[in-house]
DNA sequence: TATTTTTGATTGACTGATCAATCAATAAAA
DNA sequence: TTTTATTGATTGATCAGTCAATCAAAAATA
């Protein structure tokens, strides 16, 4: 079995697993055991690749909040229009993945866990302001200032706001319901203006 | 010390010394020492009274839950036409106490709870729900019964929203801009079916 | 009133389980 | 032979939960 390079397979591998077990279990206290498994390694080398488990939680919504960038990144390029590209960045927040119940634990598991770890915070922090000024610069296109930055603070709202009703699974709303939501209420804020 | 009819007294302090630990610690992993400690007794007492630590927790959101709801009911009470108690709404959302930072990290380490408690999510359902069906019920006196759903959910989950915004302390929204917002949400989507 | 009994309140000490982290040992490539 | 990958076994700490013992108020009884 031990071959050479071995490192970044093991650490994806790892982070995956940790994600998904984070996922079903609803929370970070999960045990290295159970991400090991998961990853089919031994806990030892977990912590032979991560050093602790603290590194390797934060790697894991490092790498995740990395993907989600990502296809923000893509989408936007896709989009044309000011317009299509705030479209575009509600799409994405809502995209299937993102929005599976286990994504969506496991992002509010990351945001309690921001209470305590400041690194973790830190990354949310970025993703908030990036999603706040990605809403932002396009709206400046469309509106003055500093209606763009009032309706790129209730958007950005409304769309945690959906994850963490969702999280609930009372009444869940669909996919296209909360996409549809959002960009009523976009619209309807932006012909407030106009009329 | 030991004098008759101590349980209330003691349940109550520990409610309330649960809230404020985990408040402080931004986690539902605290134990039952830093709680007890906090009450002023010994974690042998805690176990006395409660028979477990979940049993603890979910008391402690459980009586939280209560005392948001008699806000409501107040605030409510005091409202006279519907646009007035759609605003009481909003405003206990973001009262005070409720929109202090512990306070909402605490809410937070529920919500997450919520993945694994049943009991806990069950509680919070129900807030989530009476929520909606409070802006709903005054929202239907003031536009058509679809609508009033479709603004409900928005608003919901706006009022959610800044809520998980503010757990984050980056950029945090005022009280007063955070009641601006929904007042707003709600204002310009009235007035757009209107016009 | 004085004395005994009962009962609720309370804790220190203990137990058993869990878990992160360590480490020495092994196995296979280079 | 040196280096990299890997694990089983172990350790030390933490914690929920238990229990037997104590203390003092209240109730019962003399």
């Amino acid at each position: 079995m031990p071959k050479v390079g071995m490192e970044p397979v093991r650490r994806k591998a790892l982070v995956d697993a940790a994600m998904r077990v984070i996922g079903d279990h609803g929370s970070l206290t999960v045990t290295m055991s159970e991400i090991a498994k998961q990853a089919g390694v031994s806990p030892a080398l977990a912590h032979h690749y991560f050093g602790s488990k603290e590194q390797l939680l934060i790697e894991t919504v490092r790498v995740h909040l990395q993907r989600l960038r990502d296809s923000v990144v893509t989408a936007l390029r896709e989009a044309k229009s000011p317009r299509d590209k705030l479209s575009a960045v509600i799409r994405v927040s809502f995209q299937a993945d993102q929005f599976a119940p286990e994504t969506i634990a496991a992002w509010l598991a990351f945001y309690a866990e921001a209470q305590r770890s400041e690194e973790t915070r830190r990354f949310l922090v970025i993703y908030a302001r990036r999603l706040h000024s990605n809403l932002v610069a396009n709206l400046k296109a469309l509106c003055l200032a500093g209606d763009a930055a009032r309706i790129a603070e209730g958007a950005a709202a409304m769309i945690d706001g959906l994850y963490i009703r969702q999280s609930l699974r009372s009444a869940p709303i669909s996919t296209e319901a909360s996409i549809a939501l959002t960009e009523d209420y976009l619209t309807t804020n932006l012909n407030a203006l106009k009329g």
